[in-house]
DNA sequence: CGCGCGATTGTA
DNA sequence: ACAATCGCGCGT
């Protein structure tokens, strides 16, 4: 079952906590999402991430990489959780490029409605038994905000 | 209008 | 430890 618009229009810290173990549909792909990490204020660079909750929001990094994230919160919120982690079958994704660049996700994925949308979504998965959380990944600021989620394993 | 940096990754 | 590589935000 595909996850609804009251999942994602929750605290961020929360869905993105709760995103762990869903599961992932790209196209033909299908994934059991493993890591996630949860954003929000005015660090961005897009707008899409202040629109309403349920819509993908990719960002193109270091001149390189895609990074693919589902928007949350009530509409002007700018909140969003990046997927960091993906299993597909025995294939690990570790990292939102890799993520990406395997699956094909580009800037032509952002703001597509992940709620209605025939190509990119999220429904239900296996649920997780442990969950742990660190501090974000590649950046310096608010390091007491323990707000990286990984499936233990 | 030009400059420097960033939610990353692979290689040395 | 660092290069690859480019769009955007900010400063001039």
């Amino acid at each position: 079952m595909r996850l609804t618009q009251d999942f994602y229009g929750r605290g961020v810290v929360d869905v993105a906590r709760d995103l762990l173990g869903k599961q992932l549909v790209f196209q033909a792909n299908k994934g059991l999402i493993t890591e996630v990490e949860a954003y929000g204020g005015p660090t961005p660079r897009s707008a899409i991430m202040f629109g309403p909750p349920g819509f993908s929001y990719v960002y193109f990094i270091y001149g390189m990489y895609h990074c693919l994230n589902v928007v949350c919160e009530e509409q002007g919120q700018g909140a969003a959780v990046l997927i960091r982690g993906v299993r597909l079958g025995d294939v690990y994704l570790d990292g939102p490029g890799k993520i990406c660049r395997h699956l094909g996700i580009t800037r032509d994925h952002n703001g597509l409605n992940m709620l209605t949308d025939q190509t990119l979504y999220i429904t239900e998965g296996k649920p997780v038994s442990k969950i742990l959380a660190t501090p974000r990944i590649g950046i310096s600021r608010a390091q007491d905000r323990l707000w990286r989620f990984v499936v233990e394993g």
